[in-house]
DNA sequence: CTTTGTGCAAAGCCTTTGCACTCGC
DNA sequence: GCGAGTGCAAAGGCTTTGCACAAAG
C-alpha cells in the first residue's frame, strides 16, 4: 500500500517521457516537500541543479501533471502546489493563519468521498474537499501570545 | 428563507459603505447571473453603466466581498467568480466540459457539512466542497454526437 | 541521428495598486 | 465641504508560450 510502484525513471518511461535530471529532481523535491508552489520547488531543485530555470520547473510540473505523475492543487488565493499522491483519493486542509496544507485521507476509500445530492443535474465524478481552520501550531502560538495576533 | 434581508442600499449602508450606481449595478448583475468572472460582470454592468471600467468592477467586487455582501469562489484553473449567497453554507458543482457552475445546497444545514477526520491536527472551521462531473446538457450533447467529443 | 526537453526570453491572463477627479452624504 | 469611491493607467504575481541549443534514446 505504501510501496512505491516503480522507481521514477521507470515510471517516466512508462509514460513515454524521457528521463532527465530536471524531472527526477522535481519529482524528488515534490515527493519530499509536498504542497509547495513552483517557486519553492525551483528553489529546492536549484540546490542540486543550479542551472535549472523557473520556467523549466513550470514546464516539468505541467508535463508531469498531464501524465498523472503529479497532482496539482490550487489553494484559493495562492499559487498552485503539487504532490506525488495521485492515485489515492484524498483531500486537503489549509491553515487559514500560516497557510500550511495537510493531506486528509479520504475515509470512504478510493471512490469519491461524498454522495452528491440527488437533484443536482450533474453526474458527479469527483468531490474535492478543502477544510479550512487553524492548525495545531498556530493555535498553540495564539494561546501563548494572548495579545491580538495579526500574523503577516 | 428566500426573503431578501434588506434592499441593496440599506445593506450597503449597514456596512458603512456608500451607495453608488456602480455597486448597485454589480450587486444586481451578480445576483442575476452568479458564478461569473469579473470580466463578464463588467460586460453586463457596462450595458447600463457604459463608463464603468473593469478595474472598478474588480475594486467593487473586492470591497463587497470584504464586507460579506458577496462571496468569492475560485474554480481551479479559471478566474474567480462571485455570488450573492453569502449567509447560507453551500457548495459548488463544476461541469468539467462546459465549465458551468451550479450551487449545491448543503444537506446538513448551515454548519460545516463534513465532519473533519479525527487525527487531523487542525481545528476545522469550514469545509468547502467542489463536485466535478458532466452536467445534464453536456451529457445529452455527448450522447447525441456519438463521435469522440473533444470540446474546446 | 532523431526527437524530446531545456534554457532563455517574452508575452499572457487575472488582479491589485496609486493618484487625481468625482460623487455620496 | 469632507471623505469615500471611481476612472484611468500602470504594475504586479503567476503561468504559459516560442524558439534555438542541448541532451536522451
Amino acid at each position: 500500500m505504501t510501496a512505491m510502484q516503480h522507481s521514477w525513471p521507470e515510471t517516466l518511461r512508462d509514460c513515454g517521457l524521457r528521463v532527465t535530471r530536471q524531472r527526477l529532481a522535481v519529482l524528488d523535491a515534490v515527493a519530499e516537500h509536498p504542497h509547495q508552489p513552483a517557486e519553492a520547488i525551483h528553489a529546492e531543485v536549484a540546490r542540486r541543479l543550479p542551472e535549472i530555470t523557473v520556467q523549466s520547473v513550470y514546464t516539468v510540473l505541467h508535463d508531469l501533471t498531464a501524465h498523472q505523475l503529479l497532482r496539482r492543487f490550487d489553494p484559493p488565493g495562492s499559487a498552485a502546489c503539487y504532490e506525488t499522491r495521485t492515485h489515492d483519493n484524498h483531500h486537503h486542509a489549509i491553515c487559514t493563519q500560516c497557510g500550511r496544507i495537510e493531506d486528509v485521507d479520504c475515509v470512504h476509500g478510493e471512490a469519491p468521498c461524498l454522495e452528491a445530492p440527488a437533484g443536482l443535474g450533474m453526474e458527479v465524478e469527483v468531490a474535492d474537499v478543502v477544510f479550512r481552520g487553524i492548525c495545531r501550531n498556530c493555535a498553540a502560538q495564539n494561546a501563548g501570545e494572548h495579545k491580538a495576533a495579526q500574523p503577516v
